[in-house]
DNA sequence: CTGTCAACGAGAGCACCGCTCTCGCAAGAG
DNA sequence: CTCTTGCGAGAGCGGTGCTCTCGTTGACAG
């Protein structure tokens, strides 16, 4: 049972993040004013530290939320393109992560751009950060299992070089001619997140001109790394 | 010619400049303080004025020299390795980036990272930020003409999908076996990258284990990609 | 019903920030 | 030797994150 105080509580708490994520949305993370968030509900700036302790804290809050929604778009079109084979599965999820990210570029920076300075992640954004991650495990265990995936022309030496936690979030069945797939897959999730980071930091200014169709491009050069036959050529 | 006046201001800007190159690797570019740079050289914040309209001028001329600096290990280490075949002297061009970024994390996030919040980048800053793709297509025209490309399994198609003036910077032969040569370097562009920025941001911790030999994996897995092989396994 | 205690919001204040303006000074130009 | 021009210092503006105090109010035990 929850006090009529826990709940006022709780319903502010969550008025502060929509406020503040309103805010970063316009202004961006380094701009993200504590002071702003307190005007537009009405409260004094100190009032807000009632509920969280710093402005790392609250950015935390919406680091969460951030992964959490990245998350959702992923998985919403893992579901959607649950017919198509892995390959187009893929490239669907990749579409709705790039969708999400420019939609919301500022959240995205928060996420996978420079860390603010004096700030170390705690260890509860690991787990909504690694729901992307888990869609993309989930694509290539089916690509593994539909006989979607081709082996490496050569496999990466010294392995592992990932963490058994890792191995075992990966859930890929322990199949010799794939030793590989982990390590190779992290290259799909760098470039799936480093074009993204590109795109939306401005480094493809100048450079490419459809922007969409290299996304595609990429996604499937990049997946070719890992075996998974992703189909060229259909603009949306 | 130039008078003493001049040669004064044009020492006084690089002592700035110095300055705020050691702010930005102790404290990093989001919390470098225009004042704390006057402090370290005895002068008042307002007299930094006369050299830098605003604070992100001052960025401004410390990503230009991040870039050139970024752009000398690149090239240097393409220098180092050129009696190595083409794949092996990717990898060294590859590890010679890593290491600067390594040694200059907050000078890294600067170039790759989240833009600064009001920040646009000027022109001056595409010229030096081409270095190390020019080396990158360097690398790919020696690769080329000593015949270490394999052609790709498939081309992407609607080519081409950058602008006349990255063809033309790429400077690579008309090949039509090679026409999305171009766009495949693109993502070996954004693994480097890409991997750099999880590395350091810390997207890697409690994922990778032996990160210097996940990326030499990764450069080979992306070099693929193109075609260019890369020897794997020799540890450094 | 009442006393106690913890949570609460407001406000003042601290040190810092980027930036602007004015003012006196000194060096270079004619 | 003037005179202009660049220069540095200082005060100041509005902003920031954060701390502290103080009066109030809600929840709960006796």
């Amino acid at each position: 049972m929850e006090t009529n105080r826990e709940r006022v509580r709780r319903e502010l708490i969550s008025l502060i993040t929509d406020a503040a994520r309103r805010q970063l949305a316009e202004v961006g993370p380094a701009a993200l004013s504590l002071r702003a968030v307190a005007r537009e509900l009405g409260l004094a700036s100190s009032a807000l530290y009632r509920y969280f302790p710093s402005r790392d804290a609250l950015l935390t809050a919406l680091i969460v939320d951030g992964y959490d929604a990245l998350g959702d778009a992923a998985e919403g079109a893992y579901r959607t393109a649950r017919r198509s084979r892995p390959g187009a599965r893929w490239l669907q999820v990749c579409r709705a992560c790039r969708h999400w990210a420019l939609d919301h570029p500022h959240e995205f920076a928060l996420l996978y751009g420079s860390p603010v300075p004096g700030y170390a992640a705690p260890e509860t954004t690991t787990g909504p950060a690694g729901r992307v991650a888990a869609v993309m495990a989930q694509v290539l265990r089916d690509a593994h299992d539909t006989d979607d995936l081709r082996p490496p022309r050569q496999q990466i030496p010294h392995l592992p070089l990932v963490t058994p936690e890792v191995i075992g979030f990966a859930g890929l069945a322990p199949d010799p001619a794939y030793a590989d797939l982990v390590e190779r897959s992290l290259v799909l999730w760098v470039v799936l997140m480093g074009s993204l980071s590109f795109e939306l930091f401005g480094h493809l200014h100048n450079v490419v001109t459809d922007r969409a169709t290299w996304f595609d491009a990429a996604m499937a050069v990049a997946a070719e790394g890992v075996g998974l036959r992703v189909p060229m050529g259909s603009r949306r």
